[in-house]
DNA sequence: GCATCATCTTA
DNA sequence: GTAAGATGATGCG
């Protein structure tokens, strides 16, 4: 094939208006001839796929030349999707150009309001053009027409020559060209548009479309429409009148304004009409039979690759030499009809066998399956019982663990190439459905694979899907850690181990991070907001891509963390040895859930109800009025405009700052009453009324979720509900601590490391002092008071005592004499001196502050006691405020760090030795583990766990092959009775 | 209906 | 001064 790009010619002049009275329909064509057995004629609107993935995708996306590559990439995966999915043998992928077209000539404002191209997506446009002529796709440039005419005329022309078309884009102007032979597909988002389709969006026919946009206009077209019409209008009357000619003749019917305006503005409508159509009678002047695919593997391979090398694509790169590649000639007629479930929707007629294929894997060169049938199903267990490892996914129901039902299965047994088993799809009038293979007899043929440790599994977040699956029998995260060989990972815990700083570990995130790929989401098959479906609800073939991609995408980022891996043994064990073992613990403590007196809260809330009801007519006496107390708007307002109390601060929207460490500084009755009715109606929304409300209805357990890959530090964090922040400083809260109680016969026993953190202070850096009082068992506040002023432990008083704990809690926080003045509520002079005073009788705590703010300068990160890199990017903010925030997060994050790291540890060694029949580990707190344990057993548990927790460095981190010499002892404290509250 | 702010809870 | 999550109010679309 020639140089396709040869056709920028000027075939139409564009001050000549098309002929708008001839022009073909596409959207009411005759389609009776059309063979939709035939891969799909693609049409791609380039420029929508341009300008797309240049916003959507990250401009960190650069080759070291410093090109940005976001639209390069984006746009080639598009093609290189559309031509996996179809494998179509007639294809163009249409641009605009630069010069102005009839619509410009028509109206100034034709697009008038649209921004100067950016350089940076500018330059890589030439790059798009060559990388779609080395695909050997035809290209299509016209000067003074748009890519909609191209598409529209070519749409018309395929159509009437039988084929059956897939728009390419995402541009809504284009569903006007919809009909029962033409669909639009946004392969940026995965959204596929049909008749139905567009039935569904906007409640019209396709069609209607061009009435449509003439009747409420298009801003971004500068299409103006008629006045007071709007979407739901034009609906309305389109619906009504079936077109506008019938409501210009039937006008004195139409009521209010509209009517009035389809009047005044009728003289107006042809011209916009004509705006909004797209041209279907272009002449393009291209030889049809040269919109051929140049279906020779190796017609371009020499330019792709030079392309692919200059860009730095190198995954595109290696997969050149991979049969899956859509440029290594996929587009026989054969191949099309292996992968024709995607297919379904446009040619249902076909229902011919469509998974014979892949016991045959050599002539497989479709990446993605759909099994259907049981000697498929056959095929790929027989290969997941012979393979090391392999990718699991589970489709379900729900995000929350606890409520969610599998609707299907994926598996990835290398990269590129996936299977989805669909089992419990239900959505109406999908045939598929009627094919899914049986639940119950697809698990029970899969439990001894997933459930046998010497198969490794692979998974994105796996401790979802071993919850799942527990809901059906099997036993996954059991089987994951008891695997002697290396393979068993997580993705989402290898990225957090690799770098916790990139704040999301999601699929979509990683695979954006470490591919370059944007993947379907899943608002894209399932809608978003209120309308959102369950995945049962999506229709097959689509929700097969979405689930196959999910495997595929894990499977090359499990390659791409091997790797990483390899090269940092450290990195690897804490992965392997520490974050694996923690999710399997996690998991087993989620289900466990605890205990709540439900009873009991609900009297509390019901206690709590009165005395903020009688709190708030109290509030309204003093105010005069009735406002919301609940407001902290409404409350600035009333205590500082109407009652003139003195001491407002505004925070930085405008608004009075009411927060407690203000209102405790103002002497008036409104300001104790809000205060009460603060911390009130705290304790019942969040937990009172929260609890009971998330507790099991059957067995009264409250089951949280840890996340484990979330913090930046290492620790996990815990919601729906969060049982990490269960009241405890004052006397009422302490009440919600009352109603977490263990099942008769047992009592809950909580240990907690004393210290921890300043312990690890003491370690890090090895001052003599700090050391010293620890290894003397001393009282640290008061030793630490003591040390500072010069006396005698015994004689510190209860304020020196406090000051002095607060020192040592700012220490860890990085502190500021600015913050440690506020927190002690003197001036900053008298902080600075405290500060540094203190600093002169731990010389060796000040050193650890200046070297580890130095350390995170020069290498970037920091580190926590078991290795694990907290990597602090900000430290080199250009911003100082910002930059100070990165050296206080610096000097807390291996301190806080350190500490999950040893908490992970005590929750691996506790679980070794904890007698499964006496005791269970239920909840988590940073530094304290929460058990439920028989009564009779108690003193020998405590000391079990005791003994773990505090020997944890020496037993199970050395074993594990950290050697850490720890300089002070690590104490735990435990205790036990009939609830948290009497367990602390 | 969704996002943001202010507030309050924990280690 | 570090690290989190949940809630009600408010403002925007």
């Amino acid at each position: 094939m020639t140089d396709n790009d040869h056709n920028s010619h000027s075939p139409i002049n564009p001050n000549t208006l098309p002929n708008f009275a001839c022009m073909p329909n596409v959207a009411t064509m005759d389609t009776s001839h059309v063979d939709k057995e035939q891969p799909p004629f693609i049409l791609v609107d380039g420029s929508y796929y341009l300008f797309r993935t240049y916003h959507a995708l990250p401009k960190t996306m650069q080759n070291s030349q410093g090109l940005i590559t976001n639209a390069i990439r984006g746009t080639l995966n598009a093609l290189l999707k559309l031509m996996r999915r179809y494998h179509p043998t007639h294809m163009a992928v249409c641009f605009d150009t630069k010069s102005p077209t009839f619509r410009h000539a028509m109206s100034e404002e034709y697009k008038a309001n649209r921004p100067k191209m950016d350089v940076e997506l500018a330059e890589q446009i030439p790059y798009i053009h060559r990388l779609v002529a080395a695909l050997g796709i035809p290209l299509l440039r016209i000067e003074g027409a748009e890519a909609d005419d191209i598409i529209g005329t070519l749409a018309y022309r395929a159509v009437a020559e039988g084929h059956h078309v897939v728009i390419s884009t995402g541009d809504k102007d284009m569903m006007q060209l919809i009909n029962d032979c033409v669909i639009l597909e946004d392969s940026f988002t995965g959204k596929i548009t049909d008749g139905a389709g567009v039935v569904e969006k906007f409640g019209i026919e396709p069609h209607q479309m061009i009435d449509f946009l003439t009747l409420m206009g298009d801003s971004s077209d500068g299409i103006k429409g008629v006045p007071g019409i709007g979407k739901k209008t034009a609906k309305d009357l389109l619906n009504k009148y079936g077109n506008i000619e019938a409501m210009l003749a039937n006008v004195a019917d139409i009521k209010g304004r509209a009517g009035k305006n389809l009047v005044e503005y009728a003289d107006d409508i042809p011209f916009n009409a004509q705006l909004a159509t797209i041209v279907t009678d272009l002449e393009i002047g291209q030889d049809w039979t040269d919109l051929k695919i140049n279906t020779d593997p190796c017609a371009h391979i020499d330019e792709l690759r030079a392309l692919y090398t200059e860009l730095e694509f190198r995954n595109e790169l290696a997969s050149l030499d991979h049969p899956n590649h859509p440029a290594n000639g996929s587009q026989s007629v054969a191949h099309a009809q292996a992968d024709s479930e995607s297919q379904a929707q446009i040619a249902k007629s076909l229902q011919s066998s469509t998974t014979d294929n892949i016991t045959d894997s050599k002539s497989r060169d479709s990446a993605w399956h759909t099994i259907l049938d049981a000697p498929a199903f056959d095929s790929l267990v027989k290969r997941l019982e012979a393979a090391p490892h392999f990718v699991i996914d589970t489709e379900t129901t729900s995000v929350y663990w606890r409520q969610a039902e599998i609707v299907g299965l994926s598996f990835a047994l290398q990269a590129h190439e996936a299977y989805y088993v669909p089992l419990t799809h239900r959505l109406e009038g999908d045939e598929l459905s009627a094919k899914q293979l049986d639940r119950d007899t697809v698990l029970a043929r899969l439990k001894p694979i997933l459930e046998n440790p010497n198969i490794g599994k692979i998974g994105q977040h796996l401790k979802y899907d071993a919850h799942v699956l527990s809901h059906y029998d099997i036993d996954l995260i059991g089987a994951i850690h008891a695997s002697p060989n290396n393979w068993a990972m997580d993705t989402m815990l290898a990225s957090y181990v690799i770098n916790a700083a990139i704040t999301r570990h999601g699929m979509d995130d990683l695979a954006r991070h470490y591919l370059q790929t944007q993947t379907i989401s899943f608002e894209d098959v399932a809608g978003k907001g209120a309308k959102q479906v369950t995945f049962d609800q999506v229709a097959i073939d689509i929700a097969s891509d979405y689930a196959c991609e999910d495997a595929d995408i894990t499977y090359q980022l499990f390659d791409i963390f091997h790797k990483k891996l390899s090269d940092d043994e450290n990195n690897a064990k804490l992965l392997h040895e520490l974050e694996i073992p923690t999710a399997e613990i996690l998991c087993q403590m989620e289900a466990n859930g605890i205990l709540i007196k439900r009873s009991f809260l609900n009297e509390l809330s019901e206690r709590f109800d009165e005395e903020i009801i009688a709190l708030e007519k109290r509030a309204y006496e003093i105010a005069g009025e009735e406002f919301n107390l609940g407001s902290p708007k409404q409350l600035g307002e009333m205590l500082f405009d109407k009652l003139g109390i003195p001491g407002g601060k505004k925070t930085k929207s405008g608004q009075y700052s009411t927060g407690e460490a203000i209102l405790s500084k103002i002497d008036h009755p409104l300001v104790e009453i809000v205060l009460e009715y603060r911390g009130l109606s705290k304790l019942k929304s969040t937990y009172t009324d929260a609890l009971a409300n998330v507790a099991d209805a059957k067995s009264d357990r409250v089951h949280t979720s840890y996340h484990q890959a979330l913090t930046s530090t290492g620790r996990l964090s815990s919601t729906d509900p969060n049982l990490q922040n269960i009241p405890i400083r004052t006397a009422t809260g302490r009440l919600i601590r009352q109603a977490f109680i263990a099942p008769a016969g047992r009592v809950i026993l909580a240990a907690d490391y004393s210290q921890i953190e300043l312990r690890l202070m003491a370690h890090f850096s090895g001052d003599k002092n700090l050391t010293q009082a620890f290894n003397e068992g001393l009282d640290i506040h008061a030793a630490t008071a003591a040390e500072v002023l010069g006396k005698e432990v015994a004689e510190v008083t209860a304020t020196e005592r406090r000051n002095a704990k607060a020192i040592n809690f700012g220490l860890l926080y990085g502190m500021s004499a600015f913050g440690l003045a506020k927190q002690l509520q003197m001036s900053r002079g008298e902080a600075q001196e405290y500060i540094d005073m203190y600093f002169e009788r731990y010389p060796g705590v000040k050193d650890y502050m200046i070297n580890t703010r130095a350390s995170a300068y020069e290498q970037g990160y920091v580190e926590t006691i078991l290795g694990r890199k907290l990597y602090t990017p900000d430290i080199t903010h250009s911003n100082r405020m910002v930059k100070q925030g990165a050296e206080r997060a610096a000097i807390n994050a291996p301190l806080q760090g350190s500490a999950a790291d040893i908490i992970k540890l005590a929750m691996i060694a506790v679980d070794k030795v904890l007698p499964k029949d006496q005791g269970k580990m239920l909840l988590q707190v940073h530094d304290e583990l929460v058990f439920e344990v028989d009564s009779d057993k108690v003193d020998e548990i405590s000391q079990l766990i005791t003994d773990a927790m505090q020997d944890v460095l020496t037993t199970t981190a050395a074993e594990k092959g950290w050697q850490v010499d720890f300089a002070v002892p690590l104490l735990v404290e435990t205790d036990s009775g009939a609830n948290w509250d009497e367990a602390h």
